[in-house]
DNA sequence: TAATGGCACTCTCGCTTTGAGAGTGCTAAT
DNA sequence: ATTAGCACTCTCAAAGCGAGAGTGCCATTA
């Protein structure tokens, strides 16, 4: 594939920004009337046949406009990954809404992914901080009533795990904070691993709990992410594209399963670095279901402490000028939030 | 509105049920030939006509076959409501599914909007376990950097509410034991209004934990419904009447804007009891969005302790026969979890 | 020699036309 | 009371047709 020239580079991009606004193929008689190069139609034409030639253009058919490859789509989103700056005042509009969101990182992925999905108009996830090595922090015990027993577990990095156990007996409260505090003692900071190795407890429901952590912590560790948060799931339904096919249905469908999304977000992710970011177009070959799509992808957080994905996914010709910018800064503001309000170990 | 004959009767479910399955208005051939009552296709016409007259019954055009109105349907759901138990087969897969479960509220409610959306075809939503009054039962602290502080509140009927506070300087993990201990024996059983009239705490980290707490038991309490979970969400989009329209979308938007759905629950559900079982069909005047749909609605729990909603929406034509009895099925079940699991006083 | 104007050609899209098919209501006969 | 028959209505799918938009190519221009 040879070079392009300057000329050819700009008519590129022209003709996939018509694209993107109108989702109509871009005739080069339209091209030259719109916007004013110095260039008649014809030879526009000659240039969009040699585009057309090196793959980053298509004709539906033989006598309708241009539309982008997936090729061309590329070279558009590459000219424009280091540009692009979110506009000063959405930038504070979002800050703004997270300074007086209620603070939990529950509300804080609620608010990423609405306002991923608005300021995208596409489908947003948004996945909760996560370690890949849990370590422990700390164990609540609260009886409830009769066998009944509340564990809340915190581990480093901030993930939490709340479950209900059901003992042989009933325990009172008094006893279940010792065996609490027993364990915090004895636990703290320690890795699954190190937890696993540690020789049995005599009291045995010091021993029993001690296993359900064990437990947790493991299940918590071999999670490729935190939890799943996603909105805008209609945003992309009224997408002309989308229309008639089922294929917007098929995506969502995708979206909305959570083990699917998590392979996919652990499959394209797995070498992506916070600040980092990604976009996947067309499914890049691997997803069937996104063959008409784009995920606009990155990683947010503290790196070996607790890092999380968020993510847009729309048309192919979703606005990545609007995207892009979006979800580095939220990526950004993220990444602030989890490292001022981490749990140290 | 006069009487229906025995003979209009069994052609109206006749006709509905045809039409539920086929989504095609039924005429009188077709039906005459399909089912063998022993009539003939004029006779069904005329009975038809009466049908039509009495306002069950309506054309889409001068020539073509019968749909169902909304009054057809409503007929048809009083019908079914009193029989129509849910095969012992599926009951047991579903149990044995919540029998395996992780325990935990969360879980819970996530597998009943799985199975509802399965069973159903159609999307569902059930809100968590949630009462008006709320109760103090328990409150945890756990320090976990510099000036941050984890807060774990726990309420009688079991709802939880944890935020991430910042102090105005940092505390030891000790200090916020015992400032923990101090409160759980001063609220323990307390609603939120004996608890804001209580004197001020000499303690200052005391008094601003119980300030933070009686906010949090307060938006607890004003608000309609613990969380809301939904499920599929793209089951609906493949129904061929939603093919064209963007109704689908609309409907969806609905169920996807949690603030507007509890709006929806809280209207629709007032006056509905644990055990009872509602069906909203074309939005019954209330709802542009949902002309097209009916839902499925029931209330499970322990009354005065916590309850909660869950329901499936459909298109008007969703199969009742499957809908009813398994929304039916699963609010018991989940009363039953809650009366087991629910967190006394 | 690069850019342009002109021209013949192709293909889609929206419009109307047309005929088959399905369903109805009415009436006369059983 | 039920049914067979019939004329009528209306939709839907297929087919035909013309306008419009876009293309590629070639001769001409600056």
């Amino acid at each position: 594939m040879t070079e392009l020239t300057e000329r050819q580079k700009t008519l590129l991009i022209l003709i996939i920004r018509d694209y993107i606004e109108s989702a109509q193929p871009v005739g080069s008689k339209r091209l030259a009337e719109h916007y004013n190069i110095g260039l008649s139609s014809a030879t526009i034409r000659n240039e969009m046949g040699a585009l057309t030639e090196m793959g980053y253009l298509r004709q539906p058919h033989t006598s309708a406009g241009r539309v982008p490859t997936e090729e061309g789509y590329r070279y558009f989103v590459s000219q424009m990954m280091n540009q692009a700056e979110l506009p000063a005042s959405i930038q504070a509009t979002i800050s703004h809404q997270f300074y007086q969101a209620r603070p939990g990182v529950e509300h804080w992925m609620t608010l990423a992914a609405s306002v991923l999905a608005n300021q995208s108009q596409g489908v947003s996830v948004v996945t909760a901080p996560h370690t890949e090595k849990a370590k422990y922090k700390h164990v609540e015990l609260i009886s409830t009533q009769g066998r009944q027993v509340l564990m809340v577990l915190v581990m480093a990095g901030g993930e939490l795990s709340q479950q209900i156990l059901t003992l042989a007996e009933p325990v009172s409260q008094e006893r279940l904070s010792q065996t609490a505090s027993r364990l915090n003692g004895l636990l703290a900071g320690l890795a699954v691993d190190a937890i696993a190795a540690l020789p049995s407890r005599a009291d045995s429901l010091d021993q029993d709990i001690l296993t359900i952590i064990t437990q947790d912590m493991r299940r918590t560790s071999e999670s490729v992410s935190g939890e799943i948060y996603t909105d805008g799931l209609t945003n992309v339904l009224s997408e002309p594209e989308f229309a008639e096919s089922d294929d917007a249905r098929r995506a969502l469908k995708l979206f909305e399963e959570r083990s699917t999304l998590q392979d996919l977000l652990a499959r394209t992710t797995i070498n992506s670095n916070v600040g980092g970011l990604q976009v996947l177009i067309g499914g890049e070959g691997e997803w069937e279901e996104l063959r008409q799509c784009s995920i606009v992808l990155a990683r947010y957080g503290v790196p070996g402490m607790a890092t999380g994905m968020l993510g847009v996914l729309g048309p192919m010709r979703m606005s990545y000028a609007r995207t892009i910018p979006t979800v580095r800064f939220v990526a950004r503001l993220l990444s602030d939030l989890v490292s001022d309000n981490i749990v140290g170990e």
